[in-house]
DNA sequence: CATTTGCCTG
DNA sequence: CAGGCAAATG
């Protein structure tokens, strides 16, 4: 394995970049030392760059987060990805999508958002789910061989049985089978088309069981959300009179294998393997063996989803000695949830790392070094602003047109292959204008200035996504 | 005392 | 990003 396929390139850039915003932001700090605090002063002095603040289109969907399936994002994976996977397959289709056109899929999509009868509703939101589940598990850019692997999954994290598969797997970079530049686009819209998808579950499976939670969360739109097993929910009995059916099997060896999941609201063909059903007639069912089963089956999606993610990093290894560049890659991602992960979250999310100390060591001062990057970032920006004559914080804000997330973002997911959670824009706003008040008011006159304010950030930290967890790609 | 953080440097 | 080191942390 060649690491100079992977990104160990595309951070020298950046780097150099870093050097001299450092060099940039020491120098103006050591000016105003030297000529008093003045703030009159020290903007006519600065020798920040002005950066022209030119619009840039991004080609993000509307909604950012995973918590919803934006109608948008669902008929346009529905229609655009052209599946070509076999026919011969056994999966059972979903009778009723398949009639539709998607002309009238996107109408029944639309409906959701209005309020219709609760039959209605339900039926809208299964097809939809079903007609993504469907494509997902067509996809012809999941490849995998067999593995061998006796797999009573379902009750069992699926990293168990892909720790098992100590063979090195490559997936095609450019050049190779799956090569290109249009191929590359459509995974990615496969792989937020999912990261939707996925958000789309829990909410199914949260509706479904503790439809109070759901709507409360409904309600707060924006917001990254995750499954939480707290007594809370744990003790809600799931509203009568609904026809919602949603049922969650693995019905062959090599699905199980791949974690895949499908789903019909018709049948589920009994065969080996795990059979979830969640049906809102099922009261009777123990409530922990309902939150294993949603669990698994959340396992399962997760992975499915990594498996997208892993074919956009790259290659992988199993058990390979030490940190990876796709390590370095996902511990990026993970940054843009938490900005001070501790040892233990850091060995939830690469659980295929042996920890010693070294190697929490190296993980931490990634971070560390993220951070560093970050904060530059932020003051650089935030005496930009001032310069610039903004004058209040209110007028501060940070989008994905912005410069500042522009920077962020190539240093953080140069490939551009995540989308970033609508939280971190809110958190680096937040950030921005916490430099901005500090340096507007002249804190930076104090060495041990930015403490106060990575003391306000720290606290900004939101849960990582479940995804992540996964051992799939690494 | 062992870890972790922050800052600086290459 | 990694090394090194002083300071902070527990």
């Amino acid at each position: 394995m060649n690491p100079s396929l992977f990104d160990h390139g595309m951070h020298t850039s950046s780097e150099s970049n870093l050097e001299k915003d450092k060099a940039e932001l020491q120098q103006t700090g050591k000016q105003r030392n030297l000529y008093g605090d003045s703030l009159t002063s020290y903007r006519n002095r600065s020798i920040i760059s002005q950066i022209p603040q030119k619009n840039i289109q991004h080609k993000w969907a509307v909604r950012d987060d995973f918590s919803c399936l934006p109608a948008a994002a669902v008929s346009s994976y529905t229609i655009a990805d052209p599946c070509q996977e076999d026919q011969s397959s056994t999966h059972p289709k979903g009778s009723m999508a398949e009639a539709l056109s998607p002309t009238s899929r996107l109408s029944i999509i639309a409906s959701h958002e209005t309020n219709h009868p609760l039959n209605e509703y339900h039926r809208a939101k299964r097809v939809r789910v079903e007609n993504i589940i469907q494509n997902m598990s067509e996809s012809p850019n999941i490849r995998f061989p067999g593995v061998g692997e006796r797999s009573d999954a379902g009750t069992r994290d699926n990293r168990e049985m892909l720790r098992g598969t100590k063979r090195k797997w490559r997936l095609p970079q450019s050049g190779g089978g799956c090569g290109g530049k249009e191929d590359c686009g459509k995974l990615r819209e496969q792989l937020w088309a999912m990261q939707r998808l996925l958000g789309e579950i829990e909410q199914r499976l949260l509706q479904v069981y503790w439809p109070s939670s759901s709507e409360a969360e409904n309600r707060e739109e924006g917001t990254a959300r995750t499954l939480e097993w707290d007594d809370r929910k744990s003790v809600r009995e799931p509203p009568e009179g609904s026809e919602c059916k949603l049922h969650v099997h693995q019905d062959s060896e090599a699905e199980r294998r791949l974690g895949r999941v499908k789903m019909d609201g018709w049948q589920v063909p009994q065969v080996d393997g795990i059979h979830l059903t969640f049906n809102q007639g099922h009261k009777n069912l123990p409530e922990a063996l309902k939150c294993e089963l949603t669990r698994a089956a959340m396992s399962s999606l997760c992975n499915m989803v990594s498996l997208h993610f892993c074919i956009l990093v790259g290659v992988n290894v199993l058990n390979k000695e030490g940190l990876t560049p796709n390590h370095l890659k996902k511990a990026k991602l993970i940054f843009f949830y938490c900005r001070y992960p501790n040892s233990n979250v850091l060995k939830t999310f690469f659980p295929d790392i042996k920890f010693n100390r070294c190697i929490t060591s190296q993980l931490i001062k990634w971070f560390s070094n993220f951070r560093e990057f970050y904060y530059i970032q932020m003051e650089k920006s935030a005496r930009q602003s001032i310069m610039d004559g903004v004058n209040d914080m209110k007028d501060l804000s940070v989008t994905r047109n912005s410069e500042l997330f522009r920077a962020l973002n190539v240093h953080f997911d140069k490939a551009n292959d995540f989308q970033v959670p609508g939280r971190f824009l809110e958190v680096a706003e937040i950030t921005l204008r916490e430099f901005f008040n500090a340096i507007l008011v002249g804190k930076d006159f104090d060495p041990s200035w930015k403490k106060a304010i990575y003391k306000v950030i720290c606290k900004l930290d939101s849960e990582v996504p479940e995804v992540f967890k996964s051992t799939v790609y690494l």
